[in-house]
DNA sequence: TCGAGCCTTTGCGGTAGCGCAAAGAACGGC
DNA sequence: GCCGTTCTTTGCGCTACCGCAAAGGCTCGA
């Protein structure tokens, strides 16, 4: 049962795709499975990267701690995604933390085993490379959010983000298809909780959005989408 | 003699590093040279990517542009570093525009070209797969620094960068090797030239860097070291 | 069913850093 | 050597956003 679906879930990871299905029985003969129940730390900054992950059930979220105890949310991953690509790329530790936000099954690897299977198919190193590729894109455009947007915009990049990624439809709208909080959105935001709290009870105040504890729903996405598009309205000499 | 120099900068390159010396000659034989003068636009954002460069002699600037005409500074490229990953990733078009800063030889190759170098030589698949990680690590610690740094610290640490990256030993100090305007720097640091220029004035007061028209030099690089991690000092409740 | 923890909301200053403006200063071309 | 252009400096007000504080609400476990 557990061997279908971890099988369904390499055909379709993006760092599988294109191999073939005898190989990729193979590869999955070489992995093995680990089970972490939501809170669990999978990856510990700076611990040595020694292992690679896909998600087959529940889901992951990858931070990043500064020396002070500030933290930022680098990324969510959710089943078919890939946990510790540092164990690809060589670097000795990984750059952040990756906790289990809901009770999760994982399919890993030892870098051994990685680094030989990369070797033997070549696909699959093409794949790690587009993978990082669309990873790095979407950091750069992070980067100039945060760099030119004003908070407003930024929370609606990143609900508008995590909709796209997670979203699941239901009768009120779209909803994040888990537990979010307040923090957690500032944290990926570059904002504080309060000022997330005051941004979301406007918006649901407008009817764009509604929430509850944890729980984000996107009623309004048009109205959401040209939040986070708005050519700043503050500059009053503009045509 | 440029094929000499030529041969160097690809020996040396990242994406190359551990391909035989005969394989080299190969890939250089494929490859074709082009000059671009300061100012002179390689790539256009949003135009397809068709081509990969290496930077044989000068220095080029990532910049990405909002739709409303602000910019950011994504990276710097100097001789040996690649330029039009994205070419390597399999994305569709540039994710933002890249210009000479200073007279430039670039040594470049179509997207067929090498892509059937890359299916040809694994290594050079590995060396992409660690350059780009490589990318993305850095990316994330920017973040991390925009999301929870001041302007100050920002800048320390965009300068400590530029000077690990491409510095130059100078009698006065260690000098960034290529003009840098305060615009720049603020494109870099997510924060306003006006800033920035406040931020250069008080440490060339205090000793620490010593500035003139789009050069910056550092003469106290430990001071911009304690600046850069200063434990945000504005928290009056820390032990 | 109750209580202890989280999470969230909201009010109220305070301030870091922005935006504007205007005056230098350093090039570079002619 | 002169002049236009580009870059830099600095003053001044303003405001978006933070930080603190305190008061609700949900949950979940006992």
């Amino acid at each position: 049962m557990e061997y279908q679906t971890d099988l369904i879930i390499l055909e379709r990871t993006e760092l599988f795709r294109g191999v073939a299905a005898q190989a990729l029985r193979e590869i999955h003969a070489v992995s093995y499975r680990k089970r972490f129940s939501a809170g669990e730390v999978i990856f510990r900054q700076d611990d040595a990267a020694a292992s690679l992950y896909v998600v087959s059930v529940g889901r992951l979220r990858a931070t990043q701690t500064t020396p002070d105890g500030q933290q930022i949310i680098i990324r969510y991953l959710g089943p078919g995604e890939v946990a510790g690509y540092t164990t690809l790329s060589g670097a000795a530790t990984h750059p952040g933390t990756i906790t289990a936000i809901d009770d999760s099954h994982l399919i890993g690897w030892s870098a051994a085993a990685i680094k030989q299977i990369m070797g033997e198919h070549a696909a699959i190193a093409m794949n790690a490379i587009m993978l990082l590729g669309a990873r790095y894109r979407e950091m750069q455009l992070r980067l100039r959010e945060l760099s030119t947007e004003r908070v407003e915009q930024r929370i609606a990049h990143t609900i508008l983000r995590l909709t796209a990624q997670a979203g699941r439809r239901t009768a009120r709208g779209i909803e994040i298809a888990f537990p979010l909080s307040r923090q957690d959105l500032a944290e990926m935001s570059g904002t504080t909780l309060h000022t997330v709290s005051r941004t979301l009870s406007a918006w649901e105040e407008e009817g764009i959005v509604a929430c509850g504890r944890r729980r984000v729903i996107v009623t309004r996405l048009d109205a959401l989408t040209v939040i986070a598009s708005a050519t700043s309205s503050l500059s009053p000499n503009r045509p």
